[in-house]
DNA sequence: AAAAAGCCCGCAAACGTTTGCGGCAACGTT
DNA sequence: AACGTTGCCGCAAACGTTTGCGGGCTTTTT
């Protein structure tokens, strides 16, 4: 096909006169150059719609003020809070931002790290596919750029890492069924722990031994997949079980969901028979019946801040590359709705 | 900070005591280049994790195998499985992909164009934000680079594209609940009518027509937002109809499940009293009790469609502008589930 | 034996920006 | 008048690939 070809610098110098880094310049608010030719210089640049060739560009500089993010799975609600986060903070910042997915794959993780490596980013975020074990990828990049983590994270890897506090999250929920009367409180659980689950399985251990309540190990259910269906495979054991269960607490919300469909065709009154808390509030939280509780994770705001930290280092042009790496746990909070609501 | 910078060409070639060129053609598969030869170039680049310069590779070549594909909004259901088809089509083609959002800005759409521009892509897939009204900016692009519009598109603009056969769509919904015995059936749309809006406003005046059932003025809504909240607002007001309808069609799914609820609200029997059909099917579909009957647009074979003639043009070497355009129609198909399944 | 062809490699130009540095004219100071 | 400084512009190198084309050696053909 035949296109019209881009006008370059050199064909805007020989219009007006000019030399190319005169041109260059006037289009860049240079110092040396005076007003007057940066008015004429950028006029006709707007009439002959230029467009700087961004391979010229990258090719001839190092800094491109790219960011590049990485993230296991891009539909997820959770995870699109987030990138909007990054990308409003990104544009304050003067930022362009590319977001892939791993697909929670470690070989598309690391070609998607490789890739961003390509476009040489200034730097990268990254959340941690679930099966990730071997670190010397990941260290690899962190030699070559700026790396911060964020959401699904490793401690093993000395950068910083930008979480949800999910113990306290998971804490605040088993506290909150506690505190509407229920005992015998479930949890649906990931049976491969990732950090994020082991977290949240903490909190729900450390919430029961607070409030004295012996610790079941028949009420702790393990999944390989926390979807929908598999909570209401677990819903449909749940309730069969001779002492059932009084609340479910499930670390995802498709999990949460799945069981809440059980208990309605079981005719289970919720939460009254049994009261049910998801994490993350999806989308679909409200569209379920009864609404579900769920722990709200502000991924604005964690989008946000672990932008916030790797801009700060690319920014940060010191020679010592041992630069201290933080942790930084970001609170979340618990919705009631009315799969837990008892006055 | 402090980071590794990368291996280059001239570091292999004199590390092999090749030249540049021969490691370049050696890395490339050149036929110029013994077996030999490119054995150990191809040894020596591994072990080094040799990377090329993407944006010395942009600056010399002309193309680049990337797309570039814009949409309006990135987390909507429908527009993620046509991205899904157009990504998997693209991996088998070896071509890379550029994603972004225009948020439903006319502004930003125009601001993606230009980004897809500096990239260089080698072509866009682009579907068209709904308040588009301008198509100079569009024709510029067209000027520049293969365009091809999928999904939200404009007859306006001469080039392929790619759409659900939405007027059929409609029909076969509309033809549905006739079936199942409604009469006054509802319809939730758009005031601001797009293509598409358009499309399936057609398709359910010619089923009322073709099954002589007279239109009802009452019968049909109109909101500036297709939305959830929107389809609660415009149900309650359905329903408060002195000859209320038996069967609401609403344009989007959302809709549609507002719709359900407030019916439920109301003790309403879905379908007995009043029948509900969505359109696009998105995961809100099941988990709305009763599950919501909708459309099905094959949004997998939609992207992959939209990016095989895109490349079809990309790779037509031809010196003749005027390349003719189509309009490729795809059919859907409708997911009959609780909310309209009378026996 | 000589000429032609093929194989394998290298030279260096090119792509479009950015930028260090230099040149020239004008102005200010001594 | 001479010298120094400043403003404003231009020259050309540089970035890291790709590739047209040429050279030298070996093999094949006449």
């Amino acid at each position: 096909m035949k296109k019209k070809s881009n006008v370059t610098l050199k064909e805007i110098a020989k219009i007006l006169g000019f030399s190319i880094s005169t041109v260059s310049r006037a289009l860049r608010d240079h110092v040396d150059i005076s007003d007057e030719t940066k008015a004429i210089v950028e006029q006709k640049a707007k009439e002959l719609n230029y467009m700087p060739n961004m391979f010229a560009q990258g090719f001839r500089s190092s800094r491109m003020h790219i960011i590049g993010v990485v993230v296991p799975k891009l539909s997820h609600y959770f995870t699109s809070t987030m990138i909007e986060g990054i990308l409003d903070y990104a544009e304050t910042k003067g930022y362009r931002v590319i977001v892939s997915e791993s697909k929670n794959s470690v070989e598309k993780q690391n070609q998607m790290l490789n890739t961003m490596l390509q476009f040489n980013v200034d730097g990268i975020l990254l959340s941690l596919t679930r099966k990730t074990a071997n670190v010397q990828d990941i260290l690899n990049i962190l030699d070559r750029k700026p790396l911060v983590l964020f959401d699904k994270v490793m401690s093993k890897i000395p950068c910083t890492q930008i979480i949800i506090d999910g113990k306290q999250a998971a804490y605040n929920a088993i506290e909150h069924l506690i505190n509407i009367g229920k005992r015998r409180i479930a949890i649906f659980k990931e049976t491969e722990n990732s950090f994020n689950s082991e977290q949240r399985f903490e909190g729900y251990l450390k919430a029961l031994k607070d409030y004295n309540i012996p610790i079941d190990e028949k009420l702790i259910f393990s999944t390989e997949d926390i979807s929908l269906e598999k909570g209401e495979q677990l819903a449909q054991i749940a309730i069969t079980l001779k002492q059932r269960p009084d609340a479910i607490f499930a670390i995802t919300d498709s999990c949460a969901i799945g069981a809440i469909k059980i208990l309605n065709k079981n005719n289970i009154k919720i939460p009254e028979e049994i009261a049910v808390v998801g994490f993350s509030n999806s989308a679909h939280s409200t569209i379920i019946e009864p609404n579900l509780s769920t722990i709200n994770q502000p991924g604005h705001l964690i989008g946000k801040t672990a932008l916030k930290y790797l801009i700060e280092e690319i920014e940060t042009d010191n020679n010592n590359d041992f630069q201290s790496s933080k942790t930084v746990e970001i609170k979340s909070s618990l919705i009631v709705r009315d799969s837990s609501f008892i006055v």
